[in-house]
DNA sequence: GCTTGACCCCTAGGGACTCTAGGGGTAGCA
DNA sequence: TGCTACCCCTAGAGTCCCTAGGGGTCAAGC
C-alpha cells in the first residue's frame, strides 16, 4: 500500500503505535509492518520527519538511549498526545464511516 | 470535516458520485454534501481542479451544456474511469480495514 | 580482515494534493 | 438596484510524504 493514501492519517497511526508504549523510530516502522502484515511499510524518510513534527507539536517527547552501543531516540506520548490520539481516533471513525456512506459498499468490509 | 484528511481519497469520491450519472461541478459539490449530511462540503477551488485532473487522466469526459442561460460543464465516466472507480473502491476498502486494524477500535463503528 | 546486512539516526529537494482567495458570469427575487 | 443562488475558473501557498542520499554500530560469514 502506497503511503500517499495515508496522507493526513499518518499522525493517527504513529500516535496509536506509541500509545502502546515508548518506541524508537525504527521500531515504529517494524510495528506498523507487523500489525498490518506488511501492508503498511513506511520508509524512514517518512517516519523520522513525522516523529519530529509530532514532537514539535508537543504530542510526543523523546529521550536518547544507548542500547548495545547503538543510540536510539525513544518517543512517548505527552498528555497532549494522549488527548490527540483519542481525538484522531474519533476523527478517523467519522471520516471512514462518512466515506463509506458515499462509497455505499454493503455494510462494512467483511474481512472475515 | 476538513478535506485535508481526504487527501488521496477525493478522486474516489468524485468517481463514485459521477458513476451514478453525469454531473457538473457544482452538482457534485451538492451531491457530496447531501449524501454526507454536510460532513463533506468541499470548496469549488478543490472540486474544479480535481475534475480537470481526472479528465486529463482520461477517467472523465466533459461536455458543455446550456441550461436556463447558464453554461455547465457536465462530467461523465469513461470506461477507464469506470475501471478506476472499481479499483479505487477496492483500494479504499483495503486501506480502511488496514488502518482499522492498527487503530484497533472494537469491531467497526456500529453506525446502525 | 573484510564485506554484508540488520539495526539506527538524519536531511534536502521534489511532487502531489487541497485550500484560500480571488476572478469571471447569468438568473431571479425583493 | 442589490442580493443570493447558481455556475465556471486560476494562482499561490501550505502541508504532507517520498526519493535519495548522508551518517553510524554490531554481528555473522567469507
Amino acid at each position: 500500500m502506497r503511503a500517499d493514501v495515508l496522507k493526513g492519517h499518518l499522525d493517527l497511526l504513529l500516535l496509536i503505535i506509541v500509545e502502546d508504549g515508548a518506541k524508537h523510530g525504527y521500531a515504529v516502522i517494524e510495528e506498523l509492518r507487523r500489525r498490518t502484515d506488511g501492508a503498511i511499510d513506511l520508509p524512514e524518510g517518512t517516519i523520522y520527519p513525522a516523529l519530529h513534527r509530532l514532537e514539535c507539536a508537543g504530542l510526543l517527547t523523546s529521550e536518547w538511549h544507548e542500547v548495545n552501543g547503538r543510540r536510539r531516540r525513544s518517543y512517548s506520548l505527552t498528555s497532549g498526545g494522549r488527548h490527540a490520539a483519542r481525538e484522531k481516533r474519533r476523527e478517523w471513525t467519522a471520516f471512514a464511516s462518512t466515506v463509506q456512506r458515499v462509497v455505499g459498499a454493503p455494510a462494512w468490509p467483511t474481512m472475515a
